[in-house]
DNA sequence: TATACTCCTATCAACCTACTAGGTAAATAG
DNA sequence: CTATTTACCTAGTAGGTTGATAGGAGTATA
């Protein structure tokens, strides 16, 4: 399941997207708008600042802003920053013990395969389709 | 996330389909085999008979067996009893408080397209494509 | 130098997961 | 009828995760 921390990161940078123009958005201002704690948004963003995903400024008037446009960020790179991994099993996590039934487990193939769906699913959905307000389907077509 | 019990279920759903033969097979059995608490297991269990996918026989003699052949159960079925839910959010779930923001989410139609990316995908994979030991591609190819 | 931000670290309550434990009910074997 | 074997029910519990809150340190601007 997709925590919060996934969620918020997204409506955060949809947030960033459609009230940020040029400048520097204040955390604060993020917050308020979307109902969130911003004590637990600031926990969230360094992450996604390390990533070059967003570009924080300290001080009077600084804030954050999008490192890119909307349509060059994809959902997934996006929640695989905050959630860590999208794995749907434990053991395809990334630094997860191998587990000592891989060779001969009926499974793992299937979850495996779930896995790449996963991820080019979202890899495939961008801001910029979400900021219209149609169907992610819609946006492709 | 797929927990433990949606992997357990499957297991043991794989197990008496390959051990099970026409007759009952023993939970403690299959926990053997499987290296899994039987306890554990007979938590897991009681809504998998519910459900009418395995039939349980109590007493000498007695245990479980798969009420169909494998090829008509699909895995999508299992792990929703065992889980519950595949939803890949809080506002998705069955029974979930109706989300406040669901109107105007930006988010909510991707989450809905990627759940029934979800259920098509389980829904797709039968117990007896991960019986035969190729990858669910080839058993549908 | 005061202010307004980001960013870091610690703490915490609530909840969930994975399991353990101890039974009761039902069926069969002797 | 009794002992045994199995399913099935219910409660508890250690450890981890989630979703916050809190306090402050670092940094840029006015």
């Amino acid at each position: 399941m997709i925590s919060t921390r996934g969620r918020y990161a997204l409506r955060v940078m949809l947030d960033l997207a459609e009230n940020g123009g040029a400048g520097y958005v204040p955390m604060k201002e993020v917050a308020a708008r979307q109902g969130i704690s911003l004590k637990y948004l600031e926990q969230i963003l360094p992450a996604l600042v390390r990533a070059g995903c967003v570009e924080g400024v300290h001080g009077r008037g600084g804030g954050y802003r999008l490192a890119r446009a909307p349509e060059l960020f994809s959902v997934g790179e996006i929640l695989r920053l905050a959630e860590g991994d999208l794995a749907p099993v434990a053991c395809l996590q990334m630094g997860a013990a191998p587990c000592p039934r891989a060779e001969t487990c009926r499974t793992l193939p299937m979850w495996r395969e779930y896995y790449d769906l996963t991820n080019k699913y979202f890899d495939g959905v961008t801001l910029a389709d979400l900021l219209g307000a149609e169907t992610p389907d819609e946006a492709k077509g």
